[in-house]
DNA sequence: CCCTGATTCGC
DNA sequence: GCGAATCAGG
């Protein structure tokens, strides 16, 4: 019943995964019968494995954030240091993203904590979600939830051909992710 | 127990 | 190539 990897369904699992949506997540978008393990597979095969966004639950055991007195202020990498997993500590915050100039180092701009990451700034996640100096790039967000530059990663668009199928429905359904 | 992705392996 | 079962982890 399922209409199997067709280009748009392939695209979209890219797409989402790209985007940071779990694979039980995609699945459910993709419909159609598909499970998660299905989607994971796909993904291995693809070779998308291993993205920015390891993705959770809204699970995460995120402490309300119990600000310690003297932040070390470790910018990367801590050496050795037990990580604690807490909240961001009370960041100077975020310059506004340059309007120009997207610097040319490959990821450094994460500048936006999860606190401070308003609504038009690039979603793009830097680091390990699960540390402290995990950032969002925080540029302005022109294409969707992410920069330009990003964008371009997050949404390639890898269809080629004629793409004939009846994709209005997923099409339709993608488009509230946008 | 909920979830996550990773891997294996019969199909 | 596909994906259920399984593994390993949070």
């Amino acid at each position: 019943m399922n209409p199997g990897w067709t280009e748009d369904r392939v695209g979209a699992l890219k797409k989402l995964w790209l985007e940071g949506q779990s694979a039980s997540q995609i699945a459910k978008a993709l419909g159609g019968g598909v499970t998660r393990n299905a989607v994971i597979g796909k993904v291995h095969r693809l070779g998308l494995s291993g993205r920015a966004a390891p993705s959770q639950p809204a699970r995460t055991t995120f402490r309300p954030a119990r600000p310690r007195a003297a932040a070390p202020a470790a910018p990367v990498q801590a050496p050795s240091a037990p990580r604690r997993l807490e909240a961001a500590a009370p960041r100077p915050v975020v310059a506004a993203p340059a309007p120009q100039a997207p610097s040319p180092a490959p990821e450094l701009p994460g500048t936006a904590t999860v606190l401070t990451l308003g609504a038009h700034m690039c979603k793009w996640p830097i680091g390990d979600p699960s540390t402290r100096d995990f950032s969002f790039c925080g540029r302005r967000a022109s294409e969707g939830v992410y920069c330009v530059e990003h964008a371009r990663v997050a949404y390639q668009p890898q269809v080629r051909k004629g793409a004939k199928d009846g994709a209005s429905e997923l099409a339709r359904s993608l488009r509230r992710y946008i």
